[in-house]
DNA sequence: GGATCCTTCTTCTTCTTC
């Protein structure tokens, strides 16, 4: 190792600073440049230099002796740092470690010193002994930090510390606390890269690290990071300014090098939405990983914000209670705020039809591709991992099946056939070749092109079942839960065919009564258990109900839960697989009316009131475009030995 | 009329920092 050349300042006699031209035959052997004052500054701040007893042996003349292998980095010095036999190099002189033990030195810090046992230091300092034996309280010194192992520490002011020795040391001087950057091993491109993306959802890196073989070099939790990660997240989805910074005094605390990159895309996220963000990236990734935030528990704090949070809550709900008019949620993709958690469709009113996000937009999903490592991160330790963290890029073909399949309409028919002429829908009629006449359906399709994240969580809970009930009790659970849902629908088709089992609806009491007051509102009932079956989207299915729900015409889906689902977006796939039906609907000739909304209605077991939830024209529009995109996945999946193909033919 | 398919339910909602 060599270091820069640079003019080695040492103490004279007078105990002041001077620069001097190192000596050659020092240079070498000696450590990095160590600047004078940070070298002896707790002794300057009390006592003069000149007033240390330096040892007889260290006289210019009378150090012949000492051979110049024996100089020391004066890093690792444990004695004193004195001057060598050139009378240049500062050098360490273990003598005074061996002959004078160091409590003779009076720097001691030991508290079971006679003097310094009675102090009581303030926060952040310690006690030494000066010398004439006097405790004294200071901040920790170079001198007193050195004799500790190296354990740097990344604090969160950006800067290394070599041990948390020399982190006290800058607290004191600095009289603040700084807090520590804990960061476990993790790959640090990767986790560069997720810094750099952190404005994706955890869903979305899951579901690229889920098959990626860098999960199996990290281990089992990707995000095993605690405290530091939350700082480097706030400042990511603050400004692209700080977030640079931020990540390059991240390399700088892994690397311990100055670090520049270019090219980072980071998402503009307002500040108000800081908090929100964070909370649903940690939330996310606590569901699927475990925190990636450590929490720091503060009993007051937490209860009084608990406490606040179920009065809003409260007040909230009586609002709702007082309102007769229906409340129409959000589109889901309004209630996604804080970063990209999926590819937005939008369906324009104007133009009648969904439109795909942005080119801008697209283009800031994107992640900056890394050619190169980054400064500061060797090549060789992170060859396999700078891959892009994020939503795969689509195939050439598929993007134009795609494109084509978003641009059918949902509500009208006319338009579909204009929109099939201009763009044939490739997979499609690769489909009908391959499986002619084959329909698979609505359920299919959402069961099996269910996102990772959602298999993972359905998947884990089907795990614990299992545990708890055995394999063969899990089975009839499921079947019951099967039989009462099918109970529950007859009840409600019987009732507005205008019949009455009441048998039936004592087998669904909960449901049934929760249902009630969502069915005094359902009128006109036109179809009940009506198929539906698109020709030209190829896909086939069976829609709960078609009438009229507080005067709008709607394809209507009943659901029973036993957890609340107060929003749309807490419906799993069933906006989906309405959206489907309507568009299906739209499609057929035999239905006059053009169906425009949807509902959704969450019956409970317990007999709270059913939530139903109305989908509006754009929201329909939303789903619409989520559901092409589930059944191109479906086609790719069955055309690519993925899923099995339907095997009806109606 | 019989055979087959579709549908029925199950996941998540708890939270960072000064």
């Amino acid at each position: 190792m060599t270091w820069p050349k640079r003019p080695i300042r040492y103490p004279n006699a007078t105990g002041s600073d001077d620069t001097m031209l190192p000596c050659s035959s020092c240079e070498r052997a000696l450590g990095p440049w160590i600047p004078l004052q940070e070298l002896y500054g707790h002794i300057s701040s009390s006592i003069s230099i000149s007033s240390i007893p330096w040892p007889a042996s260290v006289g210019s003349t009378s150090l012949g002796k000492a051979p110049h292998q024996k100089h020391h980095s004066a890093e690792s010095c444990l004695g004193l740092v004195v001057k060598d036999e050139c009378n240049c190099c500062p050098v360490c002189h273990e003598s005074l470690t061996t002959d004078n033990p160091v409590e003779d030195l009076n720097f001691t810090s030991s508290k079971n010193e006679s003097g310094c046992a009675s102090v009581k230091c303030p926060r952040m300092q310690i006690c030494m002994h000066n010398i004439q034996g006097l405790p004294l309280c200071r901040c920790p010194s170079v001198y007193h930090c050195r004799q500790y192992n190296r354990k740097p520490l990344c604090g969160r002011d950006g800067n290394t510390y070599k041990n948390r020795c020399y982190l006290q040391m800058t607290e004191c001087s600095q009289g603040k606390k700084i807090r520590v950057a804990y960061m476990k091993n993790l790959s640090k491109s990767l986790l560069l890269n997720l810094i750099m993306n952190a404005f994706y959802s955890p869903f979305a890196i899951f579901r690229f690290l889920q098959d990626h073989p860098i999960r199996a070099m990290i281990g089992r939790n990707p995000f095993s990071l605690s405290a530091s990660y939350f700082a480097l997240l706030e400042n990511q989805i603050a400004q692209s300014r700080r977030t640079r910074q931020c990540c390059l005094r991240l390399i700088h605390c892994t690397t311990g090098k100055n670090a520049k990159f270019k090219g980072i895309s980071v998402a503009d996220i307002r500040k108000k939405k800081q908090a929100d963000a964070v909370i649903k990236w940690n939330t996310e990734c606590s569901q699927i990983f475990g925190s990636t935030i450590t929490k720091s528990y503060n009993k007051k704090r937490d209860t009084d914000h608990w406490n606040s949070v179920r009065k809003s809550k409260k007040k909230n709900e009586e609002k709702l209670a007082l309102s007769d008019k229906p409340v129409f949620s959000e589109p889901a993709i309004m209630e996604n705020a804080g970063y990209v958690s999926d590819m937005p469709l939008t369906y324009s009113q104007e133009l009648g039809k969904l439109i795909a996000t942005t080119d801008l937009q697209v283009e800031s999903m994107k992640l900056p591709v890394q050619t190169k490592g980054l400064h500061g991160l060797s090549k060789s330790d992170d060859a396999n991992d700078t891959e892009i963290i994020g939503p795969l890029p689509l195939k050439p073909e598929d993007k134009q099946t795609l494109d084509s399949l978003i641009m059918f309409p949902m509500f009208e028919r006319q338009n579909s056939r204009t929109a099939l002429k201009a763009k044939p829908l490739t997979d499609i009629d690769n489909f009908k070749k391959n499986f002619s006449g084959a329909y698979p359906s609505v359920t299919t399709i959402l069961n099996t092109t269910r996102p990772p994240e959602a298999q993972f969580f359905l998947d884990r809970w089907k795990q614990n079942m299992i545990k708890e009930l055995g394999e063969e009790g899990f089975l009839k659970f499921q079947q019951e839960q099967l039989d009462a849902g099918n109970k529950f629908h007859q009840a409600i088709e019987m009732y507005l065919d205008g019949k009455e089992d009441l048998e039936l609806r004592e087998a669904v009491k909960g449901n049934w009564d929760s249902v009630q007051p969502v069915l005094q509102d359902i009128g006109d009932v036109k179809v009940q258990e009506g198929k539906v079956k698109h020709p030209e989207l190829h896909y086939c299915g069976i829609l709960d109900c078609l009438a009229e729900y507080r005067g709008n015409i709607c394809v209507m889906e009943w659901k029973m839960s036993k957890k609340p689902k107060p929003t749309l977006s807490n419906t799993f796939d069933y906006p989906l697989q309405v959206a489907a039906y309507i568009g299906a609907l739209n499609f057929d000739d035999r239905y006059a009316d053009k169906v425009k909304n949807g509902l959704i209605v969450i019956s409970y077991n317990n007999g709270t009131r059913a939530d139903a939830h109305l989908m509006s024209v754009q929201q329909c529009g939303y789903y619409w475009g989520q559901w092409l995109r589930r059944l191109h996945t479906y086609w790719d999946k069955v055309l690519r030995g993925l899923a099995l193909p339907p095997k009806s033919y109606s």
